[in-house]
DNA sequence: TCCATAATAGGAACACGTTTCAATTTGGGT
DNA sequence: ACCCAAATTGAAACGTGTTCCTATTATGGA
């Protein structure tokens, strides 16, 4: 059973087997860094975990599995960073702006992986919806607390299409960037004119 | 030179060669109508459209490139059905929400092809630049007739970062329904919710 | 401690995108 | 009609994701 989904931390029994998961995606992040999507080849991976080639496919279903799996425990530490701090900013616009630029920095830092982990998730089709859902997830879930950061608030409906639609925006920007057909400075600035149409 | 680049039709000389581009780009419509993306197999589309596998390859540089040239022509196909009609609608949201919910019905009537146009689409890097623009330009070109449908009118600054924007969505919902994570129901109500936000 | 079962290792094998190359065909200029 | 250069063919070969299989090793209950 279960042969279609990655296996989480909480289903694995043993430490040993938290431990190799903790391994396989390290490597992954590892070799993503490096040299991006095509880097993170299955057999690296699992030479570089110290797994047997047949284990690494037990934990992840696939390349892609493996990927965006990557990109949840990314989201978790970027998400767990801005836990308990008020996010900067006057308006909802300039939160959200925050928030987004904060990302984009992030993946200018380190533009090989987040060509890996967004690649993997522009292809990840619907065998991968719960992986995706999580990050989905944590996406809107930060987007809603820029726009109205009062604790426990409650997002009106149209706060939570206006949200969608931001990070709709931001994810085919993204797309644009790690094709190479659109510049960091022509992605900060789409965004900015975005939400300012969007919340005005 | 130009090894980077799809051959275009202008760039072929005889008739044979044309011919030829013409019956390759037919047979991976065909099969990606039958089968999307997997089904468009480098040898699969070179034994049916009678071409030798390296021929393919010159016309075509990778199968992005191939599928990302049929994504064109099916562009201009529909770009050419709307051609001197007028689009319908009394406001610039309807008129635009026309012609996007015109696309999605296409996309759902053959959801094998859209799902190959789009997974390539969604793929292609900065060495498919040429044919991706192209692509672009035609998106923006119709949603610009709709926001503003005086003939030869000029768009200004905004209505083009509305256009982009609006394309941006349609994207983002495009690639959420080939990936099976949006329904089409969900895909036209968050369209028309954006459509909202943004011309108001 | 010993056994049954599951997990892992190690590696061969397969599929498909891509590259390469020698032999053949085509097409245009003389 | 002939020749040269370019285009095409046909087929082999390679890389990487994925699958499969057998031998070995861990693990947990009796």
């Amino acid at each position: 059973m279960n042969a279609m989904n990655s296996l989480t931390n909480e289903e694995l029994g043993s430490t040993a087997q938290r431990e190799r998961r903790r391994r396989i995606l390290a490597a992954t992040i590892e070799l993503a860094s490096q040299g991006g999507f095509d880097a993170v080849q299955m057999r690296a991976v699992s030479e570089r975990a110290d797994v047997a080639l047949g284990t690494l496919y037990r934990y992840f279903p696939s390349k892609i599995h493996l990927l965006v799996s990557a990109l949840q425990v990314q989201f978790e530490l970027s998400a767990a960073a801005m836990e308990g701090k008020e996010i900067p900013g006057e308006t909802a616009a300039d939160r959200v702006l925050f928030i987004l630029n904060r990302n984009t920095k992030m993946m200018q830092r380190d533009p090989n992986l987040t060509e890996a982990l967004t690649r993997a998730f522009m292809f990840a089709d619907a065998t991968v919806s719960t992986e995706i859902h999580a990050v989905g997830m944590m996406l809107t879930g930060v987007l809603n607390r820029a726009i109205d950061p009062a604790a426990g608030a409650i997002p009106t409906d149209d706060q939570v299409a206006v949200a969608r639609v931001i990070g709709d925006v931001w994810l085919a920007l993204l797309v644009g960037w790690v094709t190479g057909r659109t510049s960091t400075e022509e992605v900060s600035r789409n965004l900015s004119v975005a939400i300012h149409l969007l919340l005005r």
